[in-house]
DNA sequence: GAGCACTGC
């Protein structure tokens, strides 16, 4: 059978192309291929800088941070911001005397590679006066590093150990665009520190839509006189390719098949040139997949002088699958990538020509009001739309097919809500906490969260141990709770594990809970057998639970066993959990106790299936067509009231009922 | 018998 003619109709909306000028995007130039140095000799690589669109405003960014306590730089993609400026700060002597110029990124992968080609540009050996620091890999050196490059979530670690930062003289938030929840953390800790250090500089690198909102957020200048302004802006044009982007005439009924439709459309009447589809979750980029191979070895039949190649790509494939999309495809081969959001920011690959966007995207959402956080397929903002389309323009000219109208384009928000406004902010109350904000309620929030979340997060933390009953931080409990990098549920889990009487078996337990994806395996590939994570995963879970040790060592939490008593491990999830119980429920699913809330056992769960146990709790919820409950234990009814009494009380008829927790 | 956006410490 011959592929279908495609009915799929486009539009390119006016005269003019909203071209690449008016849809540049930030990001920096992550990749997970790898990484390829050219044999620059020196005085080419000063050619080279002097060619990127940031060198012409050297002098000015130098200017700007001399004069200015923070500096807003709108670098467009491919303005070299990234590795320029920081060398910049390093000629003109901002790392003199011991002082380091940090640089944070979002993502790992972006720290590394970016450190990496910034070594690799000046010739020295990663580690010394370039380095990084991640969590599990410090690859920088205290005496010698001058530019180091670092995750923001790291930024927030150093601070307490040194909560004024003095070992920098300027730091820079690339990406802070992006506001994910750690640059957002950062971002109000450094406002705080920047009235204490008036020595220290920030830049924070941004896209053209904030730049206005971090002004005025930076600027502590309260006089209405200009001249006093301590935040300055400078915008640097990028190096990037134009997009045409194309609107469907009508809307589209069906997403997913639309994209199977246009990916046939472009491989029929365009040019050479790769293809990103995005879509929202692994189930539709393998249903796109199967149904183009299928489409793929018809047209192979037919011996179109072009084939296809089509991958999928999202975060939960194997490794060595998703290096599969970096490869490269001979001439008579088009490439098309069938992408989750993975492809929006996270990496890039290179050769693609065309874009297919169908306008979601899941997010997580969570409800201040019943605590429960969930993922929810959501329509994309003009951000996001722009930052799908520019991964068609970054090797040469393209085109983004999207998969709505113009008008439906313009009803899409401006941006994407900040996670810090949609995310369990437990964990958040409790870093600032230890950082010394005692009054969370007035932290500088550049986009402050629903009051409704903070007090959900209170109480958590209340009934936890972590705070008392004014609000501030338990010595020693939450302070302890506060240096685990896990969520204060687990943190409490581990730190009573010792008094339960099975520390090692709860670092193994929360050390594989901390790893995702590890029986993750694509629909039409066999499962695995179950606690069989592969070697990859083995190897992950081991570095976790060293770094859990160390810190159960630090507090001197006794190393015990539970020498096969399962009921002692059980007891001590609880102690952590408590608050995610649910009781069954005649009709055979569950309701929360909290609130009453319906809940079904995930599919992925061993108990899926089984007899269903009275009481459980659970680590998460996540929302598809149901609420579904994840890493689903069975406990008992008693083990709630006797270990989280605060919590619970035995009500009549043996039955459950959640106190109300207050903190002050 | 139905399902796992993406990061980060």
């Amino acid at each position: 059978m011959a592929a279908p003619l495609s009915t799929m109709k486009f539009w390119k909306p006016g005269s003019e192309a909203p071209g690449i000028s008016e849809e540049r995007e930030v990001t920096t130039e992550t990749t997970l291929s790898p990484i390829i140095f050219n044999p620059y000799t020196a005085l080419s690589i000063e050619k080279q800088r002097q060619k990127l669109p940031v060198f012409k405003h050297r002098n000015n960014i130098l200017y700007l941070v001399e004069n200015y306590q923070t500096v807003i730089i709108v670098g467009e993609t491919g303005c070299g911001k990234t590795t320029q400026i920081p060398q910049y700060l390093l000629e003109a002597g901002w790392a003199a005397e011991g002082k380091v110029i940090g640089v944070t990124q979002p993502r790992r992968v972006a720290a590394i590679s970016v450190a990496n080609r910034l070594a690799e540009e000046r010739g020295a050996l990663l580690g010394h006066e370039v380095g990084y620091t991640i969590r599990f890999d410090d690859c920088s050196d205290p005496h010698a590093t001058r530019i180091k490059f670092l995750t923001d979530g790291m930024l927030v670690r150093e601070m307490m150990a040194d909560p004024l930062l003095k070992k920098y003289s300027v730091l820079m938030l690339d990406e802070a665009h992006e506001r994910t929840l750690y640059t957002d953390i950062a971002i109000g800790l450094l406002k705080k520190i920047q009235k204490k250090r008036r020595d220290l500089r920030l830049i924070v690198a941004s896209a053209t839509l904030d730049a206005k909102k971090f002004q005025e957020f930076f600027n502590l200048n309260e006089t209405g006189d200009p001249n006093q302004d301590t935040c300055g802006i400078l915008t640097v044009e990028g190096r990037t390719f134009p997009v045409d982007v194309f609107y469907t005439v009508s809307p589209v009924p069906d997403y997913v098949k639309a994209t199977v439709e246009t990916v046939l459309k472009i491989h029929e009447t365009e040019d050479d040139g790769d293809v990103l589809a995005f879509l929202t979750g692994q189930e539709e980029v393998e249903k796109v997949v199967s149904m183009l191979q299928e489409q793929a070895r018809a047209l192979g039949r037919y011996a179109m002088k072009k084939h296809l190649k089509v991958l999928p790509m999202y975060a939960g494939l194997p490794y060595v699958d998703q290096m599969k999309v970096f490869e490269r495809t001979p001439p008579t081969v088009r490439k098309v990538v069938v992408a989750t959001n993975i492809a929006e920011t996270s990496i890039t690959i290179n050769g693609i020509v065309f874009v297919i966007d169908c306008a979601f995207v899941k997010l997580r959402a969570y409800n201040p009001r019943t605590a429960i956080e969930s993922l929810v397929v959501t329509p994309i903002s003009k951000a996001s739309a722009s930052q799908r389309a520019g991964r068609a323009g970054r090797n040469r000219a393209g085109k983004c097919f999207r998969l709505y109208t113009e008008e439906d384009f313009e009803k899409l928000p401006a941006s994407t809500v900040p996670e810090m406004q949609r995310t369990n902010l437990a964990p958040v109350i409790l870093q600032l906490k230890a950082l010394g904000i005692d009054n969370v309620l007035r932290f500088s929030f550049l986009s402050p969260p629903p009051a409704q979340s903070m007090v959900q997060a209170l109480e958590l933390l209340y009934a936890l141990g972590g705070l008392d009953q004014y609000g501030r931080l338990t010595d020693p409990m939450g302070f302890r709770m506060a240096e685990f990098p896990l969520s204060p549920m687990f943190a409490k889990m581990l730190l009573e594990s010792g008094n339960f009487g099975c520390s090692k078996e709860i670092v193994t337990i929360a050390a594989m809970m901390q790893i995702q994806n590890i029986f993750v395996v694509p629909s039409n590939q066999k499962k695995p057998a179950v606690g069989v994570p592969c070697t990859h995963h083995t190897h992950l879970t081991v570095t976790v639970r060293e770094q859990l040790r160390r810190l159960m060592n630090k507090f001197k939490v006794p190393r015990t066993s539970s020498e096969g008593d399962p009921d002692v491990i059980l007891r001590c999830i609880v102690s952590g959990f408590f608050a995610n119980a649910a009781r069954i429920h005649h009709s055979g699913s569950y309701r929360t106790l909290r609130d009453d809330r319906e809940l079904h056992i995930h599919p992925n769960s061993v108990l899926f299936g089984e007899k269903p146990p009275k009481w459980v709790v659970f680590n998460e919820v996540v929302q598809t067509s149901k609420y579904y409950m994840r890493d689903v234990t069975a406990v008992e009814s008693s083990w709630l009231v006797e270990l989280a009494p605060h919590f619970y009380k035995q009500a009549k008829h043996g039955s459950l009922a959640s106190k109300r927790s207050r903190v002050l």
